[in-house]
DNA sequence: TCCTTTAATCGATAATCGTCGATGATAGGT
DNA sequence: ACCTATCATCGACGATTATCGATTAAAGGA
């Protein structure tokens, strides 16, 4: 698998976070990645090609969303553990929201 | 002053709110609404001309991240009260990420 | 050594974005 | 009726973005 390239946790910018996440394709990819396992590209759903998915990975992987370890020919994506470090608690808020504001109304109100 | 638009609460996406706060003059915007009172333009203290600065007021209202109230000549902008109730805590999130992680850790753990 | 698989990269295109200066709209003051 | 203040809109520009199909790189298997 071809060489990738992470940014330094201080190389992480808020602004840039978001940016990233403002897509509704890259918010489908960090759903799938919330169950904290490694995926692989076929793992994702998603409406578009697969040059433009790889796009959108490298789109995450430059803000430091996402993780990426080649292995032999395939490449495993995780979630960043230094996004949580850098900014706590955003990346759950933001998972949240994906889901209706009804639900969380059930599940808090009992 | 000039008709303002605002979209209606269920047209508020969060990829769209997202990609709104991911710029880092737009997130300075609302770090100054976050004390809950409305501002003019004036208030915003931003590197960029008065037209600039009222096309990121367009995309903030646009996406449902403020709400502008035209009075007189002055045009009020405060933070949409609808954008806590369909996604709650993440606007929280986003204005204590604006804060160094180091800061929440002095705080929590002290 | 070929063939297959997986995913990054390339080249192209259309669309969107951030920025500016200038202009227009609206309200208030003199 | 004019002048001023505030802010939205317009037209333009360069830069970035999302998308695609085709190609390339790297690894594994026959």
């Amino acid at each position: 698998m071809r060489r990738v390239v992470h940014p330094s946790a201080d190389q992480i910018s808020l602004a840039g976070v978001l940016s990233a996440l403002g897509d509704p394709i890259r918010l489908e990819i960090v759903t799938v990645l919330s169950d904290g396992q490694e995926h692989v590209q076929p793992d994702f759903v998603v409406p578009v090609g697969q040059s433009t998915l790889s796009h959108h990975m490298k789109t995450l992987r430059d803000a430091g969303v996402v993780f990426s370890r080649p292995e032999g020919t395939r490449c495993f994506v995780s979630l960043r553990a230094e996004l949580e470090q850098k900014f706590p608690g955003l990346l759950d808020a933001v998972l949240r929201s994906t889901r209706p504001a009804a639900a969380q109304d059930a599940r808090a109100g009992g």
